[in-house]
DNA sequence: GTCTGTGAACGAATTCACAGCT
DNA sequence: AGCTGTGAATTCGTTCACAGAC
């Protein structure tokens, strides 16, 4: 109702995610509100205890867990505090328990299904990146409205039509759409995921797009990130 | 803008860049901290701009670049506000100049040399992005340490072993780095890059690096993407 | 003594609101 | 009228510093 900056929306930069879900007229379940760099330092937090368990370290302090991730000790602790308490004062943390608790804070001790809507050289390094299915994202399905395209198939996985999209996730029932086609497309394609069920979208198109409240979307631009670290080289 | 006379050097957080400033006396204008978000932000503006120029738009107003990039149109007019003033009251923004002047003012009016580390799936989808020479980043050479690998070329780029790093970037002087290698070898391949000669390291491993003060880094984690995109879906 | 968890203090970033220009 | 540019106000996030647990 103001006539300056109405524009709401889901997009997502690299640095924040709107979730039209949070701003409305939430009510209940999550009494304390947790900020969004909390959730992606979250993620940071469970790489650096994933390494750390590689490494065999069975516990470590908030400031080894600082060391790792460049995140200040204090940061991490308050981090944690808005989910519970999963130290022991004087000793530190159980690296094998604090990684169970990050990743079922984080949602990963569900599998995700994941729909990929763009075959090109980024889709197929997508079906080829082994870090997906490591961490229990499987991409179930590709798409592509190429017709070269269609039929063939990428590292196991079939390309299909992006016709066949809302046929096929009809029981796939995927929740997650990824998004690797050109920046005319975009639109029409996240449109046609969420029509097809899907919950949350990442993009990669160089382009803002625009979803349904309660559809989470995050933009992954990698020009956007060359042309920052552009913006800090140009002062020297 | 006022530039008053404090020489208050460009700190930046640990969120996603981790850049020490080496903060010399500068030439233009830029006296006045320009917060972290505000750069992030830029890029997302000339993004905007630029699709708006490609469907021929020829002024638009703050409202509208809000509208294409979802960010307030008040935030927008403020982040500029930090470099300049590119409007005409009344009447909004020219649509090509201000394309102009956020090239210029993210450095992009120069040409980017890019040395590309780890020549896998994901340094291979990178030799095959079209987005980068687009903006002018051109990956100059690309290093792997498999034997396989070297000598081979992909999309046009031959690979060279990463022993030859050094001896190479004598003579080509690029100064922006992207490691698409594993986490095992990421703090390996960034000291060699940064004893190159690089000055920006854009990070595709799954893992945190230390730099010395100076040199720009970025960290990119696909992983982390979708595990921000898994917390908001466990909510529901 | 060591280290966690957290209210309080602080600092940073966003949004407001309006003066002033077209 | 419409829109920019910007101090001021507000919101938001980080860091401090210490009580209390081990």
């Amino acid at each position: 109702m103001r006539p300056d900056g109405k524009s709401k929306k889901n997009e997502v930069g690299e640095a924040n995610v709107v979730m039209h879900a949070a701003t409305g007229g939430e009510s209940e379940s999550t009494l304390v509100k947790i900020p969004q760099p909390t959730i992606e330092r979250m993620s940071a937090y469970l790489q650096c205890v994933r390494n750390l368990r590689l490494d065999g370290v069975v516990t470590a302090s908030s400031s080894q867990i600082a060391e790792g991730t460049g995140i200040n000790a204090a940061q991490f602790r308050k981090d944690l505090s808005y989910f519970g308490e999963f130290g022991t004062p004087g000793l530190g943390y159980d690296v094998a328990e604090l990684e169970a608790h990050l990743s079922r804070i984080m949602g990963l001790d569900a599998r995700h299904d994941v729909l990929l809507v763009g075959a090109g050289n980024l889709g197929s390094a997508l079906l080829h990146y082994s870090g997906f299915p490591q961490r229990g994202f499987h991409i179930v399905a590709a798409f592509d409205s190429d017709s070269e395209k269609v039929g063939t198939s990428i590292n196991g996985t079939r390309i299909h039509h992006i016709d066949e999209l809302a046929r096929m996730n009809a029981t796939l029932n995927a929740q997650v759409g990824v998004v690797a086609v050109t920046r005319a497309g975009a639109q029409e394609v996240v449109d046609k995921l969420v029509a097809a069920g899907v919950q949350a979208i990442l993009n990669f198109a160089p382009v803002s797009i625009l979803v349904r409240p309660g559809i989470v979307v995050r933009h992954v631009d990698l020009t956007s990130q060359m042309e920052v670290l552009s913006y800090y080289l140009r002062a020297k």
